[in-house]
DNA sequence: AGAGAATGAAACGCATCCGTAACGATTGTT
DNA sequence: AACAATCGTTACGGATGCGTTTCATTCTCT
């Protein structure tokens, strides 16, 4: 299971991976956006912008307006804490769900071809 | 060295290198510019900005204005053909090459912790 | 109840990127 | 020589992202 690539085999993993992103264009998101999708897929919940912030190491309206603009192409969807109304938990969609299946399989393909 | 990566191995590589992308931010370039900086460092030259266009799907603009963002940051030049001086030609710098190694380095070592 | 802390969002100014449509420079063609 | 085609760049208008600062809401603690 171990995987270690080499240096133009990670290279070429990266490069073909991103030009398959950049060219059906279903929505380019920003490194920090997919970063914050990312986390807030595969680590375990609750996730509220202070947390997902302090993780990423940027200001909280950096994660506002990654989760607006996430927001709007139903990839994540926002509910306020009932325990602590000042929270809000931000909360995983299928169309989300849908988006990051396809970046493995588009990921996992590309690492055959190595 | 063939390793076909699974769903959940695909993504936690790709979550990783993001975060570090994110973390040290020492120039976090769209995937567009990643996706032109590595064509140009891993494909034979010469490169030109319409074949870059043509193979990334973009327009010719975007090549251009990548190219001059990269450029101020020393990561790609630009050189006049001098058999057809319409043409420019695109060639790597020392910085350029510096920032892939870093970037292979980034995904070899968390291709380890899969 | 009231002072203060904490949380997320909104406001502001700035920078960057995009797509389309022009433009100058250079080469090819007739 | 004159015209057309090619190449890269620039200009324009619009959209988006970021950092900092400010704000409203909610909770905590005495």
């Amino acid at each position: 299971m171990a995987v270690p690539l080499g240096t133009a085999q990670a290279l070429k993993l990266w490069h073909d991976v991103n030009l398959a992103q950049v060219h059906d264009d279903q929505a380019d998101l920003s490194i920090r956006q997919v970063s914050i999708l990312l986390t807030i897929y595969m680590e375990a919940p609750p996730h509220t912008i202070r947390d997902l912030a302090k993780k990423l190491h940027v200001s909280k309206p950096v994660i506002t307006r990654a989760l607006d603009s996430m927001g709007k192409l139903d990839l994540v969807t926002r509910r306020r804490d009932e325990t602590d109304r000042r929270n809000v938990l931000v909360q995983r969609t299928v169309k989300g769900a849908l988006y990051l299946d396809r970046l493995a399989d588009l990921i996992g393909a590309h690492s055959k071809n190595l």
